[in-house]
DNA sequence: TGGGACCATATGGGCGTCAATGGGAGAGGC
DNA sequence: GCCTCTCCCATTGACGCCCATATGGTCCCA
């Protein structure tokens, strides 16, 4: 096709299911297709409360921005222990949906409800409320989110 | 008529029927056509409870801006939650309509009837009544509307 | 200048398809 | 053996694509 953007774009509430299960919304699906995507890489936000989602690529992208700057700093040690120790290989049953573990759970407080934003070349998954809060936030210049 | 006016100008309400659709005015679909505008970028608004309507290149210019700093940066971060996840692609069906989802219904208050606002290279979607308090303040030199 | 054909716009609705969600049953690990 | 995860199927409600109607305006021609 052409016309389609293969990025990932607009926010959208799905529900967990009894089993602990949610449906990543379609339109995210069909980027994740079109490239090619089948095992997502899964990690904490350095800033936010929210899990980023996306291909392994995204895995790679993180490991050049630490070996750009100072290995021993403070902050190279601090994405290290995110990226590597808080990261994790995920994929999606047959119709599309994510298994929410306490990984995600703990670090983003979802229980119920889960906020799928998209961030261009990956995307995110959120409290709803806890997203509607850093996005005003956002809006008047502040982070409204604890770095965390 | 006189000149190619491609502009948004004016603006004009329109009902939602009960599928959840509303008409987009005809001057707006001519300057869309014009343009060659297929994909529409919708984004919420970052001052007012509006939605924010334009081509492919109203999120350029924004990527553009993110793109100039640290993409790691908590700046960059910021930006890409107000671009990318209050943003989405939307298309109008063969009649020039464009379904009012929750995405804008919720950010805009928006219930029964629509209001289009010309601004130039985009237009806008209002809740009928916010849009003519906004404008009235406006021409006391206030704002009007919270940021939201 | 008045009447009427014609057209564009806004709006209504049928219907097929797909997405989101719910639940059953089997495979595998502790 | 029990609990958990995965694969499969069912349901329902939403959305996209299609065609139909109304209303108001414009243009043409008598």
């Amino acid at each position: 096709m052409f016309g389609v953007v293969s990025r990932f774009l607009s926010n959208a509430t799905n529900r967990i299911d009894a089993k602990g299960r949610v449906s990543v919304p379609a339109s995210f699906r069909a980027v994740l297709l079109e490239c090619g995507v089948q095992e997502l890489y899964c990690l904490q936000d350095f800033i936010y409360p929210a899990i980023s989602v996306g291909g392994p690529d995204l895995l790679d992208r993180y490991e050049k921005q630490i070996a750009s700057v100072d290995p021993f700093s403070p902050e190279a040690n601090r994405m290290s222990l995110l990226v590597h120790g808080g990261g994790v290989f995920m994929r999606l049953d047959a119709e599309g949906r994510l298994m929410v573990t306490d990984f995600i759970r703990d670090f983003t407080g979802i229980s119920s409800e889960v906020t799928f934003v998209g961030r261009s070349d990956h995307f995110q998954l959120w409290r709803p409320q806890a997203f509607h809060e850093a996005q005003a936030a956002a809006r008047e210049g502040r982070f409204g989110s604890r770095p965390v």
